[in-house]
DNA sequence: CTACGTACCAAACATTTGTTATGCACCTCG
DNA sequence: CGAGGTGCATAACAAATGTTTGGTACGTAG
């Protein structure tokens, strides 16, 4: 009964356009025609995959999540402090297909906080976050490179916060942030951890 | 010749309206339609002082560089690390004021990244943020509470982006960062910087 | 008091953008 | 080879939004 067998990949075409939009325009510049024009189709062709703009959103979002998490297991395993260093590092602009991820996430946070839907996931998201930072947390007060009263869900948050406030500096002055200064302050501020007093609270 | 002497009443309502409607809907709920129903008057006053919408939203820019401003100043003078840890709770949103003014700063990225004009605002605005958290950490070397070689550039960008990453998770999830505890890691980063390694680069 | 310019409203207008309808080509199945 | 459904273009339609215009009220200058 149906008729055509690319139907995946048309629609990975359009998740390219989709994502290519974003990426350079926005969110406030996604809109039906624009990813339409992105890859010389009609807007029948985009809501024939989308039947809403709404869905498209959706679906960009859910790109944006799908390739950090793929980004996020580039590196799979290491030891500690390592581990929470690797972590980072998966997060930070350091190619251009992580500069393409940051500017889509920095710009779907306008959405976010005025749709309380889109902010409840983006608040789901960070706990997933943190939760896979507290793991490299917790292993390296398990080796002895944390203290033992250290609060890993501080430290957990100080690295979100610390890596996502590096993001947006760096995507908007690229040429001062190349990549080994990247390296750099990931590293100072990984090393900076390991003599942290215990929280007082 | 002029007419009425109310023209920057009216202007500071019209301030006011703008805020309001980015604090909640964002840039991309920012229309003239909304400003105007904001304070309950007719789209024809809004282009009265604004001419256009390019210039709606340089003002909503304006206003947020402006309140950011005076915000830092609020504390005016502290020795060293205490310095800084004032400098940024100043901007860490530990009341409604600083709450909207976030959201509002957040929210631009959306448009600032698109935008290579707004971009480059961006960027210098986060030049002078440095300067200023550099010279609180330039007295902190001098008072001996950071090592002598400690970079200092390094160190206020690390300020810089552990600020804004934790305004970020904040504002998504505003139940799990109430102020104790904003400011105990807060508190927690600025003593952690104590005994950083100097860059080895 | 008249003239004129400012402040503002109300509504029309033009553009952008989301949505829907129509039609055609092609592929698959019977 | 015909029937029906999929994939998609074209284009009309509708809603939202930026922009422009005509008109009114009012205050100040002369």
């Amino acid at each position: 009964m149906p008729a055509r067998g690319d139907h995946d990949a048309r629609r990975r075409d359009l998740s390219e356009a989709v994502w290519r939009v974003v990426a350079e325009q926005g969110f406030t510049g996604l809109t039906m025609r624009a990813v339409a024009a992105e890859m010389d189709a009609s807007t029948g062709l985009v809501t024939h995959y989308f039947p809403s703009k709404a869905a498209l959103v959706r679906h960009a979002l859910e790109l944006a999540a799908e390739r950090v998490d793929t980004m996020e297991r580039h590196v799979p395993s290491a030891p500690g402090l390592a581990g929470l260093r690797a972590a980072i590092l998966d997060v930070v602009p350091v190619d251009p297909e992580r500069v393409a991820m940051n500017r889509v996430w920095v710009s779907s946070w306008d959405l976010a906080l005025a749709d309380p839907t889109l902010g409840e996931a983006q608040r789901e998201r960070y706990d997933r976050w943190r939760a896979r930072l507290r793991g490299h947390v917790e292993a390296a007060v398990a080796r002895g490179e944390l203290p033992d009263g250290a609060d890993v869900d501080d430290v957990a948050v100080s690295a979100a916060a610390f890596t996502h406030g590096l993001v947006t500096q760096a995507l908007f002055d690229p040429a001062a942030f190349p990549v080994a200064r990247l390296e750099g302050l990931v590293a100072g501020f990984v090393e900076g951890l390991g003599s942290q007093n215990p929280n007082p609270s």
